[in-house]
This record gives C-alpha cells, structure tokens and sequence, in this order.
DNA sequence: CATCTGACGCGGA
DNA sequence: CTCCGCGCCAGAT
C-alpha cells in the first residue's frame, strides 16, 4: 500500500466521522472534498476498510440517497435501521428529503 | 504483468 | 423524469 494511498483513506475516514448526528453525505461529495472527484467509487471501497475503524459508514450513501453499501452491513437492513435510529426517513432503501439532511464536508 | 471488479457519478438518448 | 453506457482508481486474483 502506498503512502499516498493511506493518506487518502485516512482522510476519508476523517471526513466521515464528522458527519453530525442525523446527517448523510455520498461518496462523491467526500472524493470532491479530498480533491478526487473522479475517485468516488475509492470512497466506497476505502468504507470497506472503515468496518475496523470508528467511522459512521451507514451515513455515507451514493448520490441518489440509496443505500448502496447496505448489503456489506452485517444485517440485511441494518444500515436502514441505524439511519431511522438517527431520525433519518429511508423508504425502499432510499433516503427521503436527501436535500434536506444532506452535509456538505466543506460546510 | 494482465484482467476484473466495485459502498459511484454524470452525460446522452 | 427514467434508462443505458462510459469513465476513474486501487486492490485482489
């Protein structure tokens, strides 16, 4: 693993936990975030790697609010629970009012 | 060293 | 607005 490349996960994982309570964000928002905006996809993979680590990977979703990564959860709707848990409205494997519970990593 | 896959995003039809 | 296809980067086989 290269150094470069550990730097970019540690980031990710950085900008993850600073999502507040409630809250989402998608892969690309943090891949434009780290200056990768073409690598949303290492995002994903790099949440992969964040099972070991204390980030909130249920909060990170795709663009469209779909719950993508909810398949590598350990339940089969775990992820869709953690998010109501939160306040967080999820129909279908899908986040309703995303505008509105979306976080910005620059803001 | 070559090939495939994947927690994505966007442009075009 | 919905559906299809291509592009990108890194790790795994």
């Amino acid at each position: 693993m290269k150094p470069e490349t550990l730097n970019f996960f540690d980031k990710v994982y950085e900008v993850a936990r600073r999502i507040p309570y409630g809250r989402v964000t998608s892969y690309g928002a943090i891949a434009k975030y780290l200056g990768a905006p073409r690598s949303a996809r290492m995002v994903g993979y790099a949440m992969n790697n964040s099972h070991d680590k204390d980030v909130p990977a249920h909060r990170v979703v795709n663009r469209k609010g779909l719950l993508t990564g909810k398949h590598h959860f350990d339940g089969t709707n775990l992820m869709q629970q953690l998010l109501e848990s939160e306040g967080v409205t999820v129909v279908e494997n899908q986040i309703q009012d995303l505008e509105k519970i979306f976080w910005n990593p620059t803001f």
